[in-house]
DNA sequence: CTCTGAAGTAGACATTGTCAAGACGTAGGC
DNA sequence: GCCTACGTCTTGACAATGTCTACTTCAGAG
């Protein structure tokens, strides 16, 4: 395996456990096997790194959205699933991908791309729920808010201790799929109120 | 002002303007005027800093969302309103209280209280919603996508420069409007289909 | 062969988090 | 009055970190 992958494996291996804050650039050298100085010749510093994580875990959900978004009967409800997906079997680049201050979302032009990227992948399901092209401000309030309402559970399940509050009989898996459930009800109720038709 | 207050909005500042991961515990120093070690009378160490910004921000997010959800006609859509509200005007709490990893969520006993205040709040917030006591799992499955939909958009305001796809006539305070509506209006709605009177 | 550039190493430096030891004031007991 | 204890703060040390500079190695192009 190349520096370059075994750094940003070693890298995501630390911050799926303990946070981007425990990365070290001489940490994740070590456990890559090389001097303490090898990695600047693949990333520019530290924040390079968490960049190329970022662009990473973009590509990946704009893969896996896209993948999912052309022939789901509910859209809405399998995009949401397909990000829960992506946010936690990919927890290390999660925890990077939206964090501005780390991985440079405004500056660095490769993570941007691959951000548009899967931004352009939700629009294109929001245009399959609505029924109609995304080209104006009602659309894109969908997306805002379809995005928020994964994005937000994605991150309270990675980062917050959702678990704690749930009754003794109800496990977490059952919880999840009782979220996007009703977060699929509601997208399908909403869409059908403003005209299109309902989904079974 | 105490040397305790001055070590918080030091460091408060600083995670508002560039991120936790910013934060040096001789800088917060410096900028409070006193040495480097005097924080350490008052904070066990860097993650104990972390720790009183969560449980602080905790505290101020119940107090908000209690002071609003007990009168207010769609308490989800002002409840979201409400928690848009602290999250902006306290983007340095915000970036701190839902880590984990930042601040002892599950460890840190006072962080925790404060954090069940904020959550029984909500839930009394979707009591009233759906027009009965929260005591089953359909309850709990509505406070989970209401609190992950409010904090999903807190969170890519703060963090991810949604702007930047706005439509050139759109105004980011405009978009905010727009989604608050939606989301009120999807809320209403399916409350309204779990038989709770609709809201005008 | 020579030159070039990429990939790697080691050394140095300022800065960091934190431990240890001490200085200062203040409150209470005698 | 004095002594003690304690909370607050300081200075001094230490290992570890990010990153700069300078060196080595080596593959490929001319």
């Amino acid at each position: 395996m190349s520096v370059q992958r075994s750094v940003l494996d070693a890298a995501l291996e630390i911050i799926a456990a303990d946070g981007p804050d425990a990365v070290s650039m001489r940490d994740v050298a070590r456990r890559a096997g090389v001097s303490h100085q090898a990695p600047y010749h693949h990333f520019t510093d530290r924040a390079g790194i968490f960049a190329a994580i970022s662009a990473e875990g973009f590509l990946k959900l704009a893969a896996e959205v896209r993948a999912v978004a052309a022939h789901a009967p509910n859209p809405a409800r399998s995009c949401f699933e397909a990000y829960l997906r992506v946010a936690m079997t990919n927890p290390g680049h999660f925890r990077v991908m939206f964090r501005g201050d780390l991985c440079g979302l405004t500056t660095h032009a490769e993570v941007k791309a691959a951000a548009d990227q899967s931004f352009n992948e939700l629009l294109r399901m929001v245009e399959r729920t609505i029924g109609r092209p995304v080209d104006d401000a009602a659309a894109l309030t969908w997306a805002t808010l379809m995005w928020s309402t994964a994005h937000g559970f994605a991150t309270l399940l990675i980062d917050f201790p959702l678990a704690r509050r749930l009754p003794p009989g109800l496990s977490l898996e059952q919880h999840i799929d009782d979220v996007v459930e009703l977060m699929g009800e509601m997208a399908a109720r909403q869409a059908a109120s403003m005209g299109v038709a309902p989904i079974a």
